[in-house]
DNA sequence: ACAGCGGTTCTACAGGATGTAGAACTAGCG
DNA sequence: CGCTAGTTCTACATCCTGTAGAACCGCTGT
């Protein structure tokens, strides 16, 4: 239930990489340079992807002004650690999980999180 | 890239769960039990589910043996740990997501997580 | 050598997700 | 009240997954 698509994916990249809510145009007009390809996609499809996007709230709409701006339903570094959760959550060996997770880590990433759980 | 479909995931499980190799029709046996349903699935979906799965590298088959034999290409909790630094590797702010990740999980977990950290 | 038979691979199709966009509809300005 | 920008509907191609029949293949016993 979590891998958006491609586009989808650049959507949202886009909106948490903005303090500020955007309009389907401001993204259009982003993804068209950002895309190296520089092609530009119709309005309605960006419209059609931000539409599935709220359905899956991972975006809010704001209705009241007109061109409609799009916002991330919430913070990029929250979704990620939410899929992390996620994918932990259907582990029945949660400890042997972190094991190897925390196995992985770089030598700063381990301080980093000592300095984390330290803070409680 | 990661996820896998209802079956696809069943099949891990269950091989994920076997020390030993699997074969299509140990595996076919076991779906049917396990789901509630009891209902068989015909044993050539099985073939497929697991030559797909072999193709994505999540199985290793065993081909020298008549009904070949299939085993999970690497154990579930390193799979998982994988999966959860893939999230974190898409992250450009990856102390940030460390910090919230850390920050959802439970007093127990976080102990399990210092003394992991203590002893690396 | 050959017919069977169990086992594997090929081919096929339905249904859902996603990318893509034209058609149809709507709200507010002049 | 008619336009026009903007939004929603409808539509279709493609890919992934579940599902399985059809076709093919390698032993094994006679």
């Amino acid at each position: 239930m979590n891998s958006l698509g491609e586009l989808e994916r650049s959507v949202m990249d886009l909106l948490w990489a903005s303090a500020e809510s955007l309009s389907a145009y401001d993204l259009q007009a982003a993804l068209a340079s950002s895309e190296a390809s520089g092609r530009e996609l119709a309005a309605t499809t960006v419209l059609t992807v931000l539409s599935r996007l709220e359905k899956k709230n991972y975006v809010v709409r704001e209705r009241d002004v007109r061109p409609h701006r799009y916002r991330a339903a919430s913070v990029r570094a929250e979704h990620m650690a939410d899929l992390m959760h996620e994918v932990l959550g259907g582990a029945s060996d949660r400890t042997a999980v972190l094991e190897r997770f925390v196995g992985q880590v770089s030598n700063e990433e381990a301080e980093t999180l000592r300095r984390i759980l330290a803070g409680r």
